[in-house]
This record gives structure tokens, sequence and C-alpha cells, in this order.
DNA sequence: ACCATATATTAATACTATCATATGATGCAT
DNA sequence: ATGCATCATATGATAGTATTAATATATGGT
């Protein structure tokens, strides 16, 4: 196995990248039953101890299953830890990226507009001028891609810190990783960021005045446009209904 | 270090657990530095294999932070990733139960209504019935806590698992651990249960008529209802206004 | 022939000893 | 006082071995 590759810093955390990004991948279904340990370290060409610490923490994520005797089997996926970090980008880096993407952004439309809403309530000054500040860095960027991206990711970012919730913030720790592979795509959407340009500086402008109810409503907007920009880029069809195909 | 009372299968399950509780308890501070892990394993009666391996857990987990020759120091409480399911039974088992415990109920209130309106959506007919079926069980329940809650339990999940959405069903489980504590709390209030169990049913009614908008606004009216009925529980005075005060 | 129990096999679990590597600290020289 | 070389230390990683648990098989009784 070519290690060399990959960018992960420990011996473990590269283990527990090739053989988690596989199963999340689907080279290794549900069920499938791995190797022994031993086997699996000339296999993989590191120490047994090593595997046996990424299969512990693989099954931390609830990617498989190990006992004595029956082996290591893959889990179903219901029981993936979806909420994971790591298993999120394995999820957005595989081929069923685009599944998870718009299962992100709903999840995205349904936190959002609650985190603007407690934002507005909350905010310090400090915090409403940031965010205020971080819309400028936007609408200056608008022509340059990479530093959109990045100040459209501190502008949600910063929103969701003002709501002074670590739960929420972790949660949007979560969806950082997928909304910036969505946002490559949609950025190049023509006419995108004129349009949520101006929704993001609303959302702003309502968190400094503390207009919670508006805030929540406008931000609820904006992820609408983001969500179906994305996926018309993902061109999902075979999809339940969205819910904000019929706002 | 006396294991025999905690539950955990296994040795290296319960030395995390061990070190991670103390970590969130807040007996080892942020910043604080453990023995190395030769003495750490005679401390704590297990091999060196073992507290390697938990260390390698409790960082994924974000609560620690381990690099040669600097040893194993506790990170800032932002990078603990609480929306791992045991850094959050930690967190509401510790002394700061309470904070964790009204952050999760802001978390609900803000998730569940969106739930609730996907599962307007999506909900096949088992599910529907299901729902109304769980909503029944409370009914007849209302007298004995334990099986109430359980219902109660039953009832939101299966709201969240109409939904379709695995991402959603993941957060789910997170909360879950937590609303079960909540609840043996609140199930206590006077009329409590009397008059949540009628929102229950509209929500349960709406869900099965796919008014997604009826079902999120009475979701929202049900959340608010425990939620303050858990924060006059808790007592917690010196918490930001939570969004519902002035709803 | 069938079922229950005992045994054997297998793979994870756990421990010990040892080497390798990275990093912080020390001290010397400029 | 600053910069560089050296050393000490704690994690990172490996090899070998013993223990434990669960399954499959074999054995014995009915």
């Amino acid at each position: 196995m070519d290690f060399d590759t990959r960018t992960g810093t420990g011996l473990r955390q590269r283990t527990v990248e090739t053989i988690g990004y596989r199963i999340v991948d689907g080279t290794y279904p549900p069920g499938h039953r791995f190797a022994n340990q031993d086997d699996l370290s000339v296999a993989l060409g590191v120490s047994r101890t090593v595997v046996r610490e990424a299969l512990g923490l693989l099954r931390d994520k609830g990617l498989i299953d190990s006992r004595p005797k029956a082996g290591t089997v893959v889990s179903d996926c219901r029981t993936w830890n979806l909420s994971d970090p790591d298993v999120l980008r394995w999820s957005i880096s595989s081929r069923s990226a685009p599944t998870t993407l718009s299962h992100v952004a709903e999840v995205r439309w349904i936190i959002e507009p609650g985190a603007a809403r407690l934002a507005a309530r909350r905010r310090s000054d400090e915090a409403a001028e940031e965010i205020l500040r971080l819309y400028e860095a936007m609408a200056e960027a608008v022509d340059d891609y990479a530093r959109y991206i990045e100040a459209d990711l501190a502008f949600h970012d910063a929103i969701f810190s003002a709501a002074a919730n670590p739960i929420l913030a972790q949660m949007a720790e979560m969806i950082r990783v997928a909304l910036e592979r969505s946002r490559r795509l949609t950025v190049q959407v023509p006419g995108g960021p004129a349009t949520t340009l101006e929704l993001h500086h609303q959302v702003a402008q309502a968190i400094q005045r503390k207009d919670d109810i508006e805030a929540g409503r406008i931000m609820a907007e904006l992820i609408e446009v983001s969500a179906n920009d994305l996926l018309r880029m993902l061109q999902v069809p075979d999809l339940p209904p969205a819910p904000w195909t019929a706002g």
C-alpha cells in the first residue's frame, strides 16, 4: 500500500484513512469480513499494534464491529457515525458525494436559520461588527473565487460563534468541510454570488439590530438559494422532494 | 483504580471512560499535563499499550493533544468534540450537566421542527402509522414514568427516521442520550405530560396529512414547553437569554 | 437419527520488552 | 545575548507471547 501519497502525519492515522475510506467508498461493503489483524498488518505493511489501534478508532466511528473469533466485519451503514468529521469527509470524497452533499444541504437548511436567530439575540457588539466586516470582505472578493469562498465560510462560522452554543459550534465545524466542497461548485453558477451577496448583507444587518425573526427568515432564503444551486450542479434526480422546492 | 464498578466491556474502553470523564469533569483542566504513558500505565494498573490506545481515542475526540517530548496535555474545551456520543455523555454526567443540557435543549429547538417538516413531506405510510401508534403508547403510559419516557423517545426517534436523512438521524442519536436524562426531570413536572401529550398528537396528525408547515410549528411549540420545564428544573440563572423566552 | 454438552480452534484482547524518532532543553561557542 | 550542536525524554512503532471469548466441531447420551 502506498501511504506515501497521503498527507496524514502518523502511521496510525494513515491506516485509519485507508481502511476507513475504503469502507465508506464501498470497497469493503457492509458485512465484509476482514482478514485477521495479523494478515492485515502484513498486507498494509504496518505492525499489528497499529492495525489494532486503527480498527479501534474505526469501531468508535461506528464503521466496524470486531469480536473474538468472529473477526472484524463492516457494520451496516445506518450505524456509521456521519457526524464524525472523518466519516463525513470520506463520504463527500467518495462516489456517494452527491447524496451526502444534498443531505448536508438539508441539515444546513435546518440548522443555520436557527443559528442566525440565536446569534441575533446573543451577539456581542464585536461579533456583530465582525460579521458585517466579513460581508464586506465577500463583497470585495466577489471576483476572486478562492478569497470569496474563504470569506463566505468565515461569515457563516462567525454566525455560529455568535450563537454561543458549543454543540452548535461543533456541528458547524462538521458541516464546514462539506460546505467548502459545495462552494467550489456553486460559486461558479452564473450570477450565483451576486444574488446571495445581498442576502448575506441583510442577514448581517438583521443580526446587528438584534432582529432574530428576520435574521432567521433571510438566512433560510439564503440557504435555499445555495441549496438549489448545489442540487442543480449535482443533478441528483432520484432524491425525495427537498423541503425548499415548494417553499 | 477500581474499574470493577464500571460497565464498559473492554479494558481499553474503561480506560477511555476514566480519563475522558475526568477531563470533561474538570479534574484534569485544559492545559494539564499528564504523566508519561509509562507512569500512567502503572497508576491505572494497565499496560502501556492500553494507555496508548486510550489516549489515541481521546485525541480523536479532541480532548487531548500529545506530542513527543512535550507529553500529553488536555486541550482547550473549544476543541472538544461535543458531538461525539461519549464526550456528550460525560458532559451531561459531570457537574457541567445543567449548562450542557440547556445547550442540548437549544439544539433540539433548532433541529426538531425542521426534522418534523422533513418527515411530514417524506414519510411513508408505515412511518406515519408508526408515529401515531407511538403517540397512543404515550397516552396509555401517561401514569408510568418509565414506559412514558420510553414511548416519548421512540416517538421523536420515529420522526427523525421518517425524515430520511442519515446525518440528521445521527444527530438524533446524539441528542437522544441527553434527552433521556432530561426527561427524567421534566416528566415529574406537575401537569407536564398532560400538556405536551396533546401537542404530540397534533404533530403526529400533521405529519400524517403531510402538512409540513404545521408539523414544524407545533413541534417548535412542543420543544419550547419541554425546554422551559427543563430549564425550570435545572434552575440555570446565568445563561444567555434563550430564544423561546420571548417566543 | 437427534439433541445436548464438551472440546478444540480461532481471532481478538492484553501485556512486556525493545527500538526509533521527534522535540524540548541544555550548554557551549561566537 | 544569540545561534548552533548536543543530549535527554516522551511519544511512536514493532515483535513476541499469554489470555480470553466465541464459534465450530466432535462426542456422548437418549
